[in-house]
DNA sequence: AAACTTTGATATCCTTTGTTTATCAACCTA
DNA sequence: TAGGTTGATAAACAAAGGATATCAAAGTTT
C-alpha cells in the first residue's frame, strides 16, 4: 500500500524510476516532470504520484484482459500507474476525515489531470472539505467546475434520480466530446436515509446501468464511523471489483 | 511499500526472469507483457508484481512447478477449485450464523478431504455450532478429531500464546508426516477482549511468523454483528490477500 | 527425425542518459 | 564559527538503451 502522497528527494526519487538525478534534473528543468522546490536552495521533492503518472503505460494482454473476455471494445484508465478497466466500480473504506480526503481526492485530480469528466457526489459537509483540499493540489479547480471538466453535486433524492443524473450528465458529456469519465460517490449523505437493501439496489444498478454501460472508473466510499458493520459487508459484496477473485468467496 | 510494486529496469527484470533482455523487449513489444516507459527514450521498466504473473499465467508451468517433486519454492493448496499458495492469509466477513457455517465448513472439509491437517480456533459456542454442522458434511468427524486430523480448541488467551499454540502444533504435525495445513480463526471471541491495536498486532504476529513461515492457507472469519466498522476496516488491510491488488488503496 | 517456433547473441545506428568534474551556496553539527 | 556534507548548476565525454535486423541454438510439436 504506497502511499501516493508521499514526497521523495531526488536521491529517493532516482531510486524509485531507477534512472539518475541528472536525469530528474534534466526532465525537470526541461519543464516535462514537475517537481517541489524547498528551501533556499531549491532542493526538488517529487510525489510519489507524479512519478508514477510521469510513466507512461504501455499495457500488455493481462492488464487489457483483467476487463474479462466480452470487454474487446471498452478503453480504460490509467489509476496509479495501473490500467483499470472502464466499467471498474471500487468500494472505498475510511475511518477519518483525513482518510476521505486522502481517497477521493488522487482519485479526482488523477482523473482531471488525464482529461476525463470528473464527477464527486456527496453531502454539502463533506463536499466542502474535499474542494478546499483538491483546491491545493489543484489551483485550477474554478476553471475546472465552470468548464464542466469537474461536476459536483448532492446526493440524489432517490436512486432512480440519481441514476438518471448521470445518465443524463453523461450523455451530454459525450455529445460534447468528453471521452471518459471519473466518479467517486461519497454515501455518507444516505446512511440515515436508505435501508440495507436500498443501497444494495442503487449500487446494483449504478453497476448496471451506468458503470457497465459508460467509459468511467467509479469509487464509492464508505464512512465506516456511519456505517454499520452489516452494511460495509453488504458495501464490499457488491463491489467485486475491489475484492481479490479468490477472496470474494469469503464474504457471507 | 510492498516490495511487489517495485520497478525494475530491463537489465535487471532480465536477470529476475532469467532470460535475455532481447526477449522482455520482443514480449513487451508483442504485447504480452506490460511495461511502464520513462524518459526521452521511452526506456522499460517493470514492475516485479507484473513479472512474477506473467511468470505464473505461462500455461503448464504453473500446475508442474507446483506439485512437481523438486519444486523448492512453496506449495500450495487447491480452495473452491483455485490454487492457493501456502502463505494465504484471507479475512472472511459474515453477518448471520448461517453465512459463519457456510464460511469455515467448507473451508474444513475441503482441508481434511485434501489430507491437511485442519485447525478450528473459536469459542465454544460457536464451535459447538460449527462441529454440528461438519458433521453432516463429515461423517467421520470424530474419527478425524481423534485422530488430529482436525484439532479444535478455544482462542487464545493472549496473541502470544495463540501464536506459540500454533507453532508448537505445526512443528509437531510436521514431524510426524503431515505435509499442509488449514486453519480457520472465528475472532468472535476477542471482541471484547482486545483492542483494535492488539487485534492488528495479533493478525500481523500471524502473519509473519505463522502464515509466511509454515505450508498452511489460513481464513480469518469476523462477525459483522459483534465487531465495529472500523474494526472490520483495519482487518481488511490487515488481510492484503482478500484484495484486488488494485483496490487495496481504497482502504484508508 | 523433421519441421516449426521461440529464444539468445550480435551488430548497426542514433539519441538519451549516466558519470565525472568543478564551482558555489545552503545546511548541519561539533 | 569552522568544517564537512549535500544539492544546484554547468559542461564534456562515455555508456546504455531503443529500434531493427540477422542468424544460430534450443526447445516443441508433429
Amino acid at each position: 500500500m504506497t502511499d501516493t502522497d508521499e514526497l521523495l528527494d531526488i536521491s529517493q526519487a532516482a531510486h524509485f524510476l531507477r534512472v539518475s538525478e541528472t536525469s530528474l534534473r534534466r526532465w525537470t528543468n526541461a519543464g516535462q516532470l514537475a517537481c517541489l522546490r524547498v528551501g533556499l536552495r531549491r532542493e526538488r521533492r517529487f510525489r510519489r504520484r507524479e512519478l508514477i503518472e510521469f510513466m507512461e503505460l504501455q499495457p500488455g494482454i493481462h492488464s487489457a484482459a483483467t476487463s474479462g473476455p466480452g470487454s474487446s471494445a471498452r478503453g480504460s484508465a490509467v489509476v496509479d500507474g495501473r490500467d483499470l478497466a472502464h466499467g471498474t466500480h471500487f468500494c472505498g473504506l475510511y475511518s477519518t476525515d483525513r482518510a476521505r480526503v486522502q481517497l477521493s481526492i488522487g482519485f479526482l485530480a488523477g482523473g482531471l489531470r488525464a482529461g476525463s469528466a470528473s464527477f464527486l457526489v456527496a453531502k454539502s459537509s463533506v463536499r466542502r472539505g474535499l474542494l478546499d483540499h483538491l483546491k491545493r493540489e489543484r489551483p485550477s479547480l474554478k476553471a475546472d467546475i465552470d468548464a464542466g471538466r469537474l461536476v459536483v453535486s448532492d446526493n440524489g433524492k432517490s436512486c432512480e434520480a440519481q441514476i438518471r443524473y448521470f445518465q443524463d450528465s453523461f450523455d451530454f458529456a459525450l455529445s460534447s466530446g468528453v471521452r471518459s469519465f471519473r466518479v467517486v460517490g461519497d454515501m455518507s449523505g444516505l446512511a440515515g436515509r436508505m435501508s440495507l437493501d436500498e443501497l444494495g439496489d442503487y449500487e446494483s444498478a449504478y453497476s448496471e446501468l451506468i458503470a457497465a454501460k459508460y467509459p468511467v472508473v467509479t469509487l464509492c466510499q464508505y464512512d465506516a464511523r456511519v456505517f454499520s458493520s452489516v452494511a460495509i459487508l453488504n458495501a464490499l459484496r457488491g463491489h467485486p471489483d475491489s475484492l481479490n477473485p479468490a477472496g470474494a468467496r469469503w464474504l457471507a
